[in-house]
RNA sequence: UCCCGAAUAGCUCAGCUGGUUAGAGCAUCUGACUGUUAAUCAGAGGGUCGCUGGUUCGAGCCCAGCUUCGGGAGCCA
């Protein structure tokens, strides 16, 4: 093909009256004149002009909204006043023709409902343009983050047989014919028979093969899809998710939550500097939203003000039971505004008390500690029993408004005889989980991780509401198209 | 899984107390227009009212079930 320029670099050129060409696709057309081309590498268009004495009017009318264009021509400075530069069309050729009366992207809003059923064409439109730039930018500044810091990117296997993860519902991977399901004598399913002769899931979660690598390497990171079989119907959930686990040797919580403030921090900022385009966009879309919505329910802060006020701000860190006391105090709960009124200590945080604290209490991204032994997970350092004798764990979660829970974390229990006791109190089968225990037996030293939510994340620093607008193809209950 | 709401033109929606031929804006098509910015102006075409059943002389509208979608809750990242 015809060596080409991306629009992202003609838009800079200063190149005037040379000549270039640019491939991509007509986003409008316009007065007979103009064509609107867009080609992926950035969310703006240049402005193609066309002298319709020159062309056919066949040619002409077959630049419809989303049809596939070569054209090459002449860089000049624009004469009209919505643009720097501007290409006078000297050959334009259609490289795939879109039948208007078909293409379902009109010149027009439209609404992520809508565009979600098209999943495989919303690609196109400015704003998932917008939203899957920041997403590639944020994956590159993960590797970026942990390689810079001497962490090793470790690839945990998709398919595992533990079943102990403890982090939710589980897809079966299976070659069993469903329709000739091989039996023991007792009726129960012969796995033996299957294609790794025992049971496999998809894994829920990379993080007891990371704390095996963390005790040989130090400093190690997972980021790939992970599977939860929950029949969860909400904003902020999916089926198949991409999920970062950082997992260190020789941490304490107190480090465990420095990174994890400085990761974050880090990745906002990467976004901020390298997506600038795609985030002032995304910062006038929310705006125009906002104009739609009553006053009451219009957030304080645009999303670019939101996305700074987290770098200056340090995240708030409390402990669950100093959360506890604040919540009991406040006036929804004291007005009974709550659904769920908290009263003692030992409850589990709801949704609606985690966003008190965030949004209303410290107006800032908090650092919840210490929760109560019995709602957390096995693998959890367990604290010195308080004054009152109340078991904690070393457990973190990090809290940001809109979303919830974006990072959850732990410092791990890394004294064998407490792990055991644990683990036979919350009736894990330690006999399948030997070689997670060999750590605690061979050399066992303090360490901790976390997992970031990737979607969560681009959804925070996108704006969007949506978990399923910020990954390409949603996978969620009865949904798994394309 | 639970609670609430929705499903009408390609899209976004209106449709009165159940009543004759189901409407608007945008998009599309046709025509006009030589610097437009989601161009503008004029005209035209476009409907199995989600599906199944029920009530009724008569259902887009009422009732039941189902399906899908949206919001919230739970589970969590």
């Amino acid at each position: 093909m015809a060596k080409r320029i991306k629009i992202k670099d003609l838009l800079n050129s200063t190149d005037f009256g040379q000549e270039a060409t640019v491939m991509g696709w007509v986003k409008t057309f316009r007065n007979k004149q103009f064509i609107a081309i867009n080609d992926g590498s950035t969310i703006k268009n240049i402005q193609a002009v066309v002298d319709f004495n020159s062309f056919d009017d066949s040619l002409l009318k077959r630049l419809t909204t989303g049809a596939a264009v070569s054209l090459t021509g002449e860089i000049v400075e624009s004469l009209g006043k919505g643009q720097r530069i501007e290409i006078k069309v000297n050959t334009l050729e259609i490289l795939g023709d879109s039948d208007a009366e078909k293409f379902p992207l009109q010149p027009k809003k439209h609404s992520l409902e809508f565009l979600r059923e098209i999943a495989h064409l919303r690609f196109r439109t400015n704003t998932f343009n917008a939203v899957f730039k920041v997403r590639h930018a944020l994956a590159y500044a993960v590797h970026k983050f942990f390689n810079d810091k001497g962490f090793l990117y470790l690839h945990t296997p998709i398919i595992t047989a533990s079943d102990a993860e403890g982090a939710g519902e589980m897809f079966r991977v299976s070659t069993i014919d469903p329709d000739h399901i091989p039996r023991n004598e007792d009726g129960t399913v012969n796995y033996k028979e299957d294609f790794f002769g025992k049971a496999t899931n998809l894994t829920v979660s990379g993080q007891l093969e990371g704390e095996l690598a963390a005790m040989a390497f130090g400093d190690i990171y997972t980021f790939g899809p992970t599977f939860r079989a929950e029949n969860s119907n909400t904003t902020r959930h999916l089926a198949e998710f991409w999920m970062i686990e950082p997992e260190m040797a020789f941490y304490d919580l107190n480090d465990n939550m420095d990174l994890a403030e400085e990761l974050l921090k880090y990745l906002i900022s990467y976004a901020l500097e390298h997506c600038a385009d795609e985030l002032e966009f995304l910062n006038s879309r929310l705006l125009e939203e906002e104009k739609q919505k009553p006053q009451a329910d219009r957030s304080e802060l645009d999303l670019l003000s939101k996305l700074k006020f987290c770098l200056e701000n340090n995240f708030e860190r409390i402990t669950y039971t100093e959360a506890i006391q604040i919540l009991r105090n406040s006036k929804p709960n004291q007005k009974k505004q709550f659904k769920y009124l908290i009263d003692s200590w030992g409850a589990d945080l709801q949704s609606e008390h985690e966003r008190f604290l965030v949004e209303k209490h410290f107006k800032k991204p908090v650092i919840l500690i210490d929760y109560p032994a019995d709602i957390k997970s096995f693998y959890m350092r367990l604290n010195e029993p308080d004054t009152e004798g109340r078991k904690t764990v070393r457990a973190m979660d990090i809290l940001f408004p809109g979303i919830g829970e974006i990072i959850g974390g732990s410092q791990r229990e890394e004294r064998l005889d407490k792990l055991e006791k644990r683990m036979e109190e919350m009736h894990i089968p330690a006999e399948e989980m030997s070689w997670y225990l060999d750590t605690r037996r061979f050399g066992t030293a303090p360490h901790a991780g976390f997992g970031l939510g990737f979607e969560r994340l681009v959804l925070f620093v996108t704006g969007m509401t949506n978990i399923r607008d910020v990954i390409p193809f949603p996978r969620t209950p009865k949904n798994a198209e394309f």
